[in-house]
DNA sequence: CGCCAACTTGATGGCTGTCAAGTCAGGTGG
DNA sequence: CCACCTGACTTGACAGCCATCAAGTTGGCG
Protein backbone atom coordinates (compact mmCIF):
# COMPACT_ATOMS: atom_id res chain seq x y z
CA UNK A 1 0.00 0.00 0.00
CA UNK A 2 2.76 2.40 0.85
CA UNK A 3 3.82 2.21 -2.77
CA UNK A 4 0.67 3.94 -3.82
CA UNK A 5 0.07 6.29 -0.95
CA UNK A 6 1.39 9.71 -0.17
CA UNK A 7 4.16 8.48 2.08
CA UNK A 8 6.01 6.34 -0.40
CA UNK A 9 9.71 6.85 -0.81
CA UNK A 10 10.31 8.51 2.51
CA UNK A 11 13.12 7.50 4.81
CA UNK A 12 11.97 6.06 8.14
CA UNK A 13 12.51 9.27 10.07
CA UNK A 14 10.56 11.33 7.56
CA UNK A 15 7.96 8.67 7.42
CA UNK A 16 7.32 9.00 11.11
CA UNK A 17 6.84 12.72 10.69
CA UNK A 18 4.65 12.31 7.71
CA UNK A 19 2.41 10.00 9.60
CA UNK A 20 1.50 12.80 11.93
CA UNK A 21 -0.43 14.13 8.97
CA UNK A 22 -2.94 11.44 9.53
CA UNK A 23 -5.43 13.22 11.65
CA UNK A 24 -7.84 10.38 12.07
CA UNK A 25 -8.75 6.98 10.82
CA UNK A 26 -12.28 6.38 9.90
CA UNK A 27 -14.29 3.30 9.21
CA UNK A 28 -16.86 3.64 6.50
CA UNK A 29 -19.62 1.12 6.04
CA UNK A 30 -20.90 -0.10 2.73
CA UNK A 31 -23.10 2.52 1.03
CA UNK A 32 -21.95 5.19 3.44
CA UNK A 33 -20.91 8.56 2.07
CA UNK A 34 -17.35 9.68 2.79
CA UNK A 35 -17.95 13.17 1.49
CA UNK A 36 -20.50 14.83 -0.72
CA UNK A 37 -19.99 17.09 -3.68
CA UNK A 38 -20.37 20.68 -2.54
CA UNK A 39 -19.19 20.11 1.02
CA UNK A 40 -16.31 22.24 2.27
CA UNK A 41 -12.97 20.74 1.40
CA UNK A 42 -10.69 20.19 4.34
CA UNK A 43 -9.06 16.85 4.03
CA UNK A 44 -7.78 14.35 1.57
CA UNK A 45 -8.50 10.71 2.30
CA UNK A 46 -6.16 7.80 1.69
CA UNK A 47 -7.93 4.49 1.33
CA UNK A 48 -6.42 1.88 3.64
CA UNK A 49 -8.83 -0.89 2.84
CA UNK A 50 -12.03 -1.16 0.89
CA UNK A 51 -13.54 0.08 -2.30
CA UNK A 52 -15.16 3.39 -3.28
CA UNK A 53 -16.91 5.00 -6.17
CA UNK A 54 -16.58 8.69 -6.99
CA UNK A 55 -19.24 10.45 -8.98
CA UNK A 56 -20.36 13.92 -9.94
CA UNK A 57 -23.92 15.05 -10.47
CA UNK A 58 -24.88 17.80 -12.88
CA UNK A 59 -27.72 20.27 -12.69
CA UNK A 60 -29.99 17.88 -14.52
CA UNK A 61 -29.47 15.28 -11.83
CA UNK A 62 -27.47 13.03 -14.12
CA UNK A 63 -24.84 11.04 -12.30
CA UNK A 64 -21.49 10.39 -13.89
CA UNK A 65 -19.23 7.93 -12.11
CA UNK A 66 -15.74 9.38 -12.42
CA UNK A 67 -13.85 6.51 -10.90
CA UNK A 68 -13.64 3.43 -8.74
CA UNK A 69 -11.04 3.67 -6.03
CA UNK A 70 -9.20 1.03 -4.04
CA UNK A 71 -6.60 0.76 -1.31
CA UNK A 72 -3.68 3.12 -1.59
CA UNK A 73 -5.52 5.65 -3.68
CA UNK A 74 -6.44 9.18 -2.64
CA UNK A 75 -9.90 10.67 -2.53
CA UNK A 76 -10.97 14.28 -2.54
CA UNK A 77 -7.89 15.93 -4.04
CA UNK A 78 -9.88 17.75 -6.67
CA UNK A 79 -11.39 19.88 -3.91
CA UNK A 80 -8.14 21.83 -3.62
CA UNK A 81 -9.13 23.98 -6.53
CA UNK A 82 -12.42 25.36 -5.33
CA UNK A 83 -12.42 24.76 -1.59
CA UNK A 84 -15.21 22.27 -1.85
CA UNK A 85 -15.39 18.66 -2.84
CA UNK A 86 -16.46 18.31 -6.42
CA UNK A 87 -17.40 14.66 -6.36
CA UNK A 88 -19.25 12.43 -3.95
CA UNK A 89 -17.37 9.42 -2.59
CA UNK A 90 -19.36 6.40 -1.47
CA UNK A 91 -18.02 3.16 -0.04
CA UNK A 92 -19.00 0.09 -2.06
CA UNK A 93 -17.83 -2.18 0.74
CA UNK A 94 -16.86 -1.70 4.37
CA UNK A 95 -13.72 0.40 4.20
CA UNK A 96 -11.17 2.25 6.21
CA UNK A 97 -9.55 5.57 5.35
CA UNK A 98 -6.88 7.91 6.69
CA UNK A 99 -8.05 11.46 6.93
CA UNK A 100 -5.32 13.99 6.21
CA UNK A 101 -6.08 17.70 6.56
CA UNK A 102 -4.84 19.30 3.41
CA UNK A 103 -3.40 22.30 5.27
CA UNK A 104 -1.15 19.87 7.08
CA UNK A 105 -0.11 18.20 3.86
CA UNK A 106 0.87 21.53 2.35
CA UNK A 107 2.68 22.41 5.54
CA UNK A 108 4.71 19.25 5.61
CA UNK A 109 5.38 19.16 1.93
CA UNK A 110 7.32 22.33 2.57
CA UNK A 111 9.74 20.43 4.70
CA UNK A 112 9.73 17.08 3.02
CA UNK A 113 10.65 17.25 -0.61
CA UNK A 114 9.69 13.70 -1.41
CA UNK A 115 6.25 14.33 0.01
CA UNK A 116 5.79 17.42 -2.13
CA UNK A 117 6.94 15.55 -5.16
CA UNK A 118 4.64 12.70 -4.38
CA UNK A 119 1.64 14.94 -4.00
CA UNK A 120 2.32 16.39 -7.42
CA UNK A 121 2.73 12.93 -8.84
CA UNK A 122 -0.61 11.80 -7.48
CA UNK A 123 -2.38 14.83 -8.89
CA UNK A 124 -0.75 14.44 -12.27
CA UNK A 125 -1.52 10.74 -12.32
CA UNK A 126 -5.17 11.51 -11.80
CA UNK A 127 -5.11 13.81 -14.81
CA UNK A 128 -3.48 11.15 -16.95
CA UNK A 129 -6.03 8.61 -15.79
CA UNK A 130 -8.86 10.95 -16.69
CA UNK A 131 -7.42 11.43 -20.15
CA UNK A 132 -7.49 7.68 -20.58
CA UNK A 133 -11.15 7.67 -19.68
CA UNK A 134 -11.81 10.50 -22.11
CA UNK A 135 -10.20 8.42 -24.84
CA UNK A 136 -12.36 5.49 -23.86
CA UNK A 137 -15.56 7.51 -23.80
CA UNK A 138 -14.75 9.49 -26.90
CA UNK A 139 -13.69 6.84 -29.33
CA UNK A 140 -14.29 3.28 -28.21
CA UNK A 141 -17.23 0.98 -28.76
CA UNK A 142 -19.04 -0.81 -25.96
CA UNK A 143 -16.99 -4.01 -26.17
CA UNK A 144 -13.72 -2.16 -26.15
CA UNK A 145 -14.80 -0.10 -23.17
CA UNK A 146 -15.77 -3.07 -21.06
CA UNK A 147 -12.62 -4.96 -22.02
CA UNK A 148 -10.47 -2.01 -21.01
CA UNK A 149 -12.43 -1.75 -17.79
CA UNK A 150 -11.94 -5.40 -16.87
CA UNK A 151 -8.25 -5.36 -17.71
CA UNK A 152 -7.77 -2.22 -15.67
CA UNK A 153 -9.49 -3.78 -12.65
CA UNK A 154 -7.50 -6.95 -13.10
CA UNK A 155 -4.26 -5.05 -13.20
CA UNK A 156 -5.06 -3.05 -10.09
CA UNK A 157 -6.08 -6.15 -8.18
CA UNK A 158 -2.86 -7.83 -9.25
CA UNK A 159 -0.75 -4.96 -7.94
CA UNK A 160 -2.48 -5.41 -4.61
CA UNK A 161 -1.74 -9.08 -4.44
CA UNK A 162 -5.12 -10.40 -5.47
CA UNK A 163 -5.87 -12.71 -8.32
CA UNK A 164 -5.33 -11.37 -11.78
CA UNK A 165 -8.09 -13.39 -13.28
CA UNK A 166 -10.80 -13.76 -10.69
CA UNK A 167 -12.56 -11.12 -8.63
CA UNK A 168 -15.85 -9.79 -7.41
CA UNK A 169 -17.21 -6.60 -8.81
CA UNK A 170 -18.21 -4.27 -6.02
CA UNK A 171 -20.34 -2.06 -8.24
CA UNK A 172 -23.63 -2.58 -10.06
CA UNK A 173 -24.08 -2.81 -13.81
CA UNK A 174 -25.58 0.63 -13.70
CA UNK A 175 -22.48 2.08 -12.03
CA UNK A 176 -20.22 0.39 -14.54
CA UNK A 177 -22.41 1.78 -17.28
CA UNK A 178 -22.25 5.29 -15.90
CA UNK A 179 -18.48 5.10 -15.73
CA UNK A 180 -18.21 3.74 -19.27
CA UNK A 181 -20.89 5.89 -20.85
CA UNK A 182 -23.22 2.93 -21.45
CA UNK A 183 -26.63 1.85 -20.23
CA UNK A 184 -26.83 -1.03 -17.79
CA UNK A 185 -28.52 -3.27 -20.36
CA UNK A 186 -25.62 -2.76 -22.72
CA UNK A 187 -23.14 -3.65 -20.00
CA UNK A 188 -25.10 -6.79 -19.27
CA UNK A 189 -25.27 -7.75 -22.92
CA UNK A 190 -21.55 -7.27 -23.46
CA UNK A 191 -20.80 -9.40 -20.40
CA UNK A 192 -22.98 -12.13 -21.90
CA UNK A 193 -21.25 -11.80 -25.22
CA UNK A 194 -17.81 -12.03 -23.65
CA UNK A 195 -18.96 -15.16 -21.89
CA UNK A 196 -20.22 -16.73 -25.11
CA UNK A 197 -16.90 -15.89 -26.73
CA UNK A 198 -15.07 -17.68 -23.94
CA UNK A 199 -13.26 -14.58 -22.77
CA UNK A 200 -14.69 -14.57 -19.26
CA UNK A 201 -17.20 -16.31 -17.07
CA UNK A 202 -19.74 -14.12 -15.38
CA UNK A 203 -21.97 -15.06 -12.47
CA UNK A 204 -23.55 -11.89 -11.25
CA UNK A 205 -20.66 -10.01 -9.68
CA UNK A 206 -18.22 -12.85 -9.81
CA UNK A 207 -15.87 -12.46 -12.76
CA UNK A 208 -13.28 -14.87 -13.98
CA UNK A 209 -11.12 -13.84 -16.88
CA UNK A 210 -10.39 -16.87 -19.06
CA UNK A 211 -8.55 -15.37 -21.97
CA UNK A 212 -6.50 -12.30 -21.11
CA UNK A 213 -4.82 -11.99 -24.52
CA UNK A 214 -8.24 -12.22 -26.11
CA UNK A 215 -9.55 -9.48 -23.87
CA UNK A 216 -6.54 -7.34 -24.69
CA UNK A 217 -7.24 -7.76 -28.34
CA UNK A 218 -10.83 -6.81 -27.72
CA UNK A 219 -9.60 -3.72 -25.88
CA UNK A 220 -7.45 -2.74 -28.82
CA UNK A 221 -4.30 -3.17 -26.79
CA UNK A 222 -2.84 -6.05 -28.69
CA UNK A 223 -0.02 -7.90 -27.05
CA UNK B 1 -3.69 36.92 -17.72
CA UNK B 2 -2.00 37.00 -14.36
CA UNK B 3 -5.32 35.96 -12.88
CA UNK B 4 -5.06 32.61 -14.53
CA UNK B 5 -1.37 31.96 -14.47
CA UNK B 6 0.90 30.54 -11.85
CA UNK B 7 1.98 33.89 -10.49
CA UNK B 8 -1.42 35.17 -9.46
CA UNK B 9 -1.88 36.46 -5.97
CA UNK B 10 1.75 37.18 -5.27
CA UNK B 11 2.94 40.44 -3.76
CA UNK B 12 5.19 42.48 -6.06
CA UNK B 13 8.40 41.35 -4.42
CA UNK B 14 7.48 37.69 -4.62
CA UNK B 15 6.27 38.21 -8.11
CA UNK B 16 9.70 39.42 -9.17
CA UNK B 17 11.24 36.32 -7.70
CA UNK B 18 8.69 34.07 -9.26
CA UNK B 19 9.38 35.52 -12.63
CA UNK B 20 12.87 34.16 -12.46
CA UNK B 21 11.16 30.81 -12.96
CA UNK B 22 10.55 31.75 -16.50
CA UNK B 23 13.48 30.24 -18.16
CA UNK B 24 12.66 31.26 -21.67
CA UNK B 25 9.95 32.66 -23.85
CA UNK B 26 9.20 30.88 -27.00
CA UNK B 27 7.25 31.75 -30.07
CA UNK B 28 5.34 28.92 -31.63
CA UNK B 29 3.95 29.12 -35.12
CA UNK B 30 0.62 27.77 -36.20
CA UNK B 31 0.67 23.96 -36.52
CA UNK B 32 3.98 23.77 -34.70
CA UNK B 33 4.38 21.20 -31.93
CA UNK B 34 5.23 22.55 -28.48
CA UNK B 35 5.92 19.10 -27.08
CA UNK B 36 5.10 15.58 -28.07
CA UNK B 37 3.65 12.80 -26.00
CA UNK B 38 6.46 10.57 -24.82
CA UNK B 39 9.12 13.27 -24.72
CA UNK B 40 10.98 13.78 -21.47
CA UNK B 41 9.16 16.12 -19.15
CA UNK B 42 11.18 19.07 -17.99
CA UNK B 43 9.08 22.15 -18.15
CA UNK B 44 5.59 23.42 -17.79
CA UNK B 45 4.47 26.02 -20.28
CA UNK B 46 2.26 29.00 -19.57
CA UNK B 47 0.47 30.33 -22.60
CA UNK B 48 1.00 34.08 -22.97
CA UNK B 49 -0.86 34.47 -26.23
CA UNK B 50 -2.36 32.13 -28.76
CA UNK B 51 -4.32 28.94 -28.86
CA UNK B 52 -3.36 25.28 -28.50
CA UNK B 53 -4.86 21.87 -28.71
CA UNK B 54 -3.76 18.98 -26.50
CA UNK B 55 -4.31 15.43 -27.58
CA UNK B 56 -3.30 11.91 -26.70
CA UNK B 57 -2.83 9.05 -29.12
CA UNK B 58 -3.44 5.43 -28.19
CA UNK B 59 -1.75 2.33 -29.47
CA UNK B 60 -4.30 2.02 -32.24
CA UNK B 61 -3.35 5.44 -33.53
CA UNK B 62 -6.63 6.97 -32.49
CA UNK B 63 -6.33 10.61 -31.52
CA UNK B 64 -8.33 12.00 -28.64
CA UNK B 65 -8.27 15.76 -28.21
CA UNK B 66 -8.14 16.32 -24.46
CA UNK B 67 -8.46 20.07 -24.47
CA UNK B 68 -8.17 23.42 -26.18
CA UNK B 69 -5.98 25.85 -24.32
CA UNK B 70 -5.77 29.59 -24.38
CA UNK B 71 -3.80 32.42 -22.77
CA UNK B 72 -3.15 32.06 -19.07
CA UNK B 73 -3.51 28.31 -19.06
CA UNK B 74 -0.75 25.81 -18.35
CA UNK B 75 0.43 23.04 -20.63
CA UNK B 76 2.33 19.90 -19.80
CA UNK B 77 1.56 19.55 -16.10
CA UNK B 78 0.41 15.99 -16.45
CA UNK B 79 4.00 15.01 -17.23
CA UNK B 80 4.91 15.38 -13.56
CA UNK B 81 3.60 11.93 -12.86
CA UNK B 82 5.63 9.86 -15.25
CA UNK B 83 8.54 12.08 -16.21
CA UNK B 84 7.35 12.35 -19.75
CA UNK B 85 4.70 14.38 -21.46
CA UNK B 86 1.56 12.39 -21.89
CA UNK B 87 -0.14 14.58 -24.45
CA UNK B 88 1.00 16.39 -27.55
CA UNK B 89 0.48 20.15 -27.62
CA UNK B 90 0.11 21.87 -30.98
CA UNK B 91 -0.41 25.56 -31.65
CA UNK B 92 -3.58 26.30 -33.59
CA UNK B 93 -2.43 29.87 -34.18
CA UNK B 94 0.83 31.74 -33.77
CA UNK B 95 1.43 31.71 -30.04
CA UNK B 96 3.85 32.64 -27.32
CA UNK B 97 4.60 30.65 -24.20
CA UNK B 98 6.69 30.96 -21.04
CA UNK B 99 8.80 27.92 -20.39
CA UNK B 100 9.17 27.12 -16.71
CA UNK B 101 11.41 24.24 -15.65
CA UNK B 102 9.39 22.20 -13.22
CA UNK B 103 12.34 21.66 -10.90
CA UNK B 104 12.47 25.42 -10.48
CA UNK B 105 8.77 25.60 -9.80
CA UNK B 106 9.04 22.99 -7.08
CA UNK B 107 12.05 24.79 -5.69
CA UNK B 108 10.33 28.10 -5.48
CA UNK B 109 7.05 26.76 -4.29
CA UNK B 110 9.02 25.77 -1.22
CA UNK B 111 9.64 29.37 -0.44
CA UNK B 112 6.53 30.98 -1.75
CA UNK B 113 3.41 29.57 -0.22
CA UNK B 114 1.02 31.27 -2.60
CA UNK B 115 2.90 29.76 -5.50
CA UNK B 116 2.64 26.29 -4.01
CA UNK B 117 -1.02 26.77 -3.37
CA UNK B 118 -1.56 28.03 -6.85
CA UNK B 119 0.19 25.08 -8.42
CA UNK B 120 -2.09 22.75 -6.50
CA UNK B 121 -5.10 24.75 -7.54
CA UNK B 122 -4.16 24.55 -11.19
CA UNK B 123 -3.68 20.80 -11.01
CA UNK B 124 -6.95 20.28 -9.18
CA UNK B 125 -8.77 22.54 -11.60
CA UNK B 126 -7.58 20.40 -14.46
CA UNK B 127 -9.03 17.33 -12.76
CA UNK B 128 -12.36 19.05 -12.25
CA UNK B 129 -12.37 20.15 -15.85
CA UNK B 130 -11.69 16.60 -17.01
CA UNK B 131 -14.58 15.33 -14.90
CA UNK B 132 -16.82 17.79 -16.70
CA UNK B 133 -15.68 16.39 -20.01
CA UNK B 134 -16.29 12.86 -18.78
CA UNK B 135 -19.84 13.86 -17.90
CA UNK B 136 -20.25 15.35 -21.34
CA UNK B 137 -18.87 12.32 -23.14
CA UNK B 138 -20.61 9.83 -20.93
CA UNK B 139 -24.13 11.09 -20.84
CA UNK B 140 -24.90 13.90 -23.26
CA UNK B 141 -26.25 13.81 -26.77
CA UNK B 142 -24.57 15.53 -29.70
CA UNK B 143 -26.55 18.76 -29.44
CA UNK B 144 -25.91 19.07 -25.75
CA UNK B 145 -22.22 18.47 -26.24
CA UNK B 146 -21.80 21.13 -28.87
CA UNK B 147 -23.88 23.63 -26.90
CA UNK B 148 -21.74 23.05 -23.82
CA UNK B 149 -18.65 23.42 -25.96
CA UNK B 150 -19.74 26.74 -27.45
CA UNK B 151 -20.79 28.17 -24.11
CA UNK B 152 -17.51 27.13 -22.58
CA UNK B 153 -15.54 28.82 -25.33
CA UNK B 154 -17.72 31.89 -25.07
CA UNK B 155 -17.16 32.10 -21.34
CA UNK B 156 -13.41 31.75 -21.65
CA UNK B 157 -13.21 34.38 -24.36
CA UNK B 158 -15.30 36.69 -22.20
CA UNK B 159 -12.93 36.32 -19.25
CA UNK B 160 -10.11 37.37 -21.56
CA UNK B 161 -11.90 40.47 -22.71
CA UNK B 162 -13.11 39.22 -26.06
CA UNK B 163 -16.66 39.15 -27.29
CA UNK B 164 -19.00 36.79 -25.55
CA UNK B 165 -21.04 36.15 -28.64
CA UNK B 166 -18.72 36.29 -31.61
CA UNK B 167 -15.48 34.48 -32.23
CA UNK B 168 -13.43 32.45 -34.65
CA UNK B 169 -12.91 28.81 -34.04
CA UNK B 170 -9.25 27.95 -34.27
CA UNK B 171 -9.84 24.24 -34.65
CA UNK B 172 -11.34 22.09 -37.39
CA UNK B 173 -14.63 20.23 -37.20
CA UNK B 174 -12.67 17.05 -36.87
CA UNK B 175 -10.81 18.36 -33.83
CA UNK B 176 -14.04 19.52 -32.24
CA UNK B 177 -15.47 16.12 -32.96
CA UNK B 178 -12.55 14.33 -31.39
CA UNK B 179 -12.87 16.44 -28.27
CA UNK B 180 -16.62 15.88 -28.06
CA UNK B 181 -16.63 12.22 -29.03
CA UNK B 182 -18.39 12.88 -32.34
CA UNK B 183 -17.55 12.54 -36.00
CA UNK B 184 -16.88 15.66 -38.00
CA UNK B 185 -20.05 15.23 -40.05
CA UNK B 186 -22.11 15.20 -36.89
CA UNK B 187 -20.45 18.38 -35.68
CA UNK B 188 -21.20 20.01 -39.01
CA UNK B 189 -24.81 18.88 -38.94
CA UNK B 190 -25.39 20.13 -35.43
CA UNK B 191 -23.92 23.50 -36.35
CA UNK B 192 -26.35 23.66 -39.24
CA UNK B 193 -29.22 22.70 -37.00
CA UNK B 194 -28.31 25.34 -34.44
CA UNK B 195 -28.26 27.85 -37.24
CA UNK B 196 -31.68 26.81 -38.49
CA UNK B 197 -32.99 27.10 -34.95
CA UNK B 198 -31.68 30.64 -34.72
CA UNK B 199 -29.29 29.87 -31.91
CA UNK B 200 -26.13 30.83 -33.77
CA UNK B 201 -24.88 31.89 -37.17
CA UNK B 202 -22.07 29.83 -38.60
CA UNK B 203 -19.84 30.76 -41.51
CA UNK B 204 -17.04 28.26 -41.57
CA UNK B 205 -15.02 29.10 -38.46
CA UNK B 206 -16.81 32.31 -37.70
CA UNK B 207 -19.36 31.81 -34.96
CA UNK B 208 -21.87 34.27 -33.66
CA UNK B 209 -24.06 33.23 -30.80
CA UNK B 210 -27.51 34.74 -31.21
CA UNK B 211 -29.45 33.18 -28.38
CA UNK B 212 -27.37 32.42 -25.32
CA UNK B 213 -30.30 31.41 -23.11
CA UNK B 214 -31.46 29.11 -25.87
CA UNK B 215 -28.03 27.54 -26.08
CA UNK B 216 -27.96 27.12 -22.32
CA UNK B 217 -31.24 25.33 -22.46
CA UNK B 218 -29.88 23.12 -25.20
CA UNK B 219 -26.87 22.40 -22.99
CA UNK B 220 -29.11 21.37 -20.15
CA UNK B 221 -27.90 24.21 -18.00
CA UNK B 222 -31.10 26.14 -17.76
CA UNK B 223 -30.86 29.65 -16.47
C1' DC C 1 -6.52 29.72 -62.17
C1' DG C 2 -6.46 25.37 -60.20
C1' DC C 3 -5.75 22.53 -56.39
C1' DC C 4 -6.58 20.87 -51.87
C1' DA C 5 -8.21 20.82 -47.28
C1' DA C 6 -12.13 21.84 -44.84
C1' DC C 7 -16.76 21.78 -44.78
C1' DT C 8 -21.72 20.66 -45.95
C1' DT C 9 -25.39 17.68 -47.08
C1' DG C 10 -27.77 13.35 -48.31
C1' DA C 11 -28.69 8.29 -48.00
C1' DT C 12 -28.15 4.29 -45.49
C1' DG C 13 -26.92 1.20 -41.77
C1' DG C 14 -25.50 -0.31 -37.26
C1' DC C 15 -24.68 0.25 -32.49
C1' DT C 16 -26.66 1.26 -28.51
C1' DG C 17 -30.73 3.21 -26.02
C1' DT C 18 -35.37 2.40 -24.69
C1' DC C 19 -39.13 -0.22 -23.20
C1' DA C 20 -40.73 -4.38 -21.45
C1' DA C 21 -40.93 -8.91 -19.40
C1' DG C 22 -38.95 -12.25 -16.92
C1' DT C 23 -35.12 -14.47 -13.87
C1' DC C 24 -32.10 -14.63 -10.05
C1' DA C 25 -30.20 -13.94 -5.47
C1' DG C 26 -30.12 -12.28 -1.03
C1' DG C 27 -32.36 -10.58 2.96
C1' DT C 28 -36.33 -10.24 5.99
C1' DG C 29 -40.18 -11.67 8.49
C1' DG C 30 -43.55 -14.94 9.70
C1' DC D 1 -37.00 -22.97 7.71
C1' DC D 2 -39.38 -21.29 4.08
C1' DA D 3 -41.90 -17.88 1.52
C1' DC D 4 -41.84 -13.60 0.01
C1' DC D 5 -40.07 -9.35 -1.57
C1' DT D 6 -37.03 -6.32 -3.56
C1' DG D 7 -33.08 -4.85 -6.08
C1' DA D 8 -30.03 -6.43 -9.48
C1' DC D 9 -29.57 -8.66 -13.57
C1' DT D 10 -30.70 -10.82 -18.16
C1' DT D 11 -32.84 -11.06 -22.49
C1' DG D 12 -35.82 -9.73 -26.36
C1' DA D 13 -37.99 -6.44 -29.62
C1' DC D 14 -37.82 -2.21 -31.54
C1' DA D 15 -36.39 2.54 -32.39
C1' DG D 16 -33.38 6.44 -32.73
C1' DC D 17 -29.10 8.67 -32.85
C1' DC D 18 -25.05 8.93 -34.84
C1' DA D 19 -21.43 6.71 -37.92
C1' DT D 20 -20.36 5.62 -42.39
C1' DC D 21 -20.07 6.26 -47.18
C1' DA D 22 -20.49 9.32 -50.83
C1' DA D 23 -20.93 13.50 -53.55
C1' DG D 24 -20.69 18.11 -53.94
C1' DT D 25 -19.39 23.02 -52.24
C1' DT D 26 -16.51 26.54 -50.37
C1' DG D 27 -12.46 29.12 -49.45
C1' DG D 28 -7.59 29.75 -49.11
C1' DC D 29 -3.20 29.51 -51.16
C1' DG D 30 0.47 28.71 -54.36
Amino acid sequence: MRELCLTSGLCPADLARAETMVHARRRIKRNEVLFNGGETFNSVFAIRTGFFKSSVIDKEGREQVTGFNMSGELLGMEGIGTGQYEATAIALEDSEVCMMPFALIEEMSHELRPLQRHLHTMLAREIVRDHGVMMLLGSMRAEERLAVFLLNLSQRFTVRGYSQSEFYLRMTREEIGSYLGLKLETVSRVFSKFQESGLVTVQQKHIRIIDIPGLRKMAGQNG
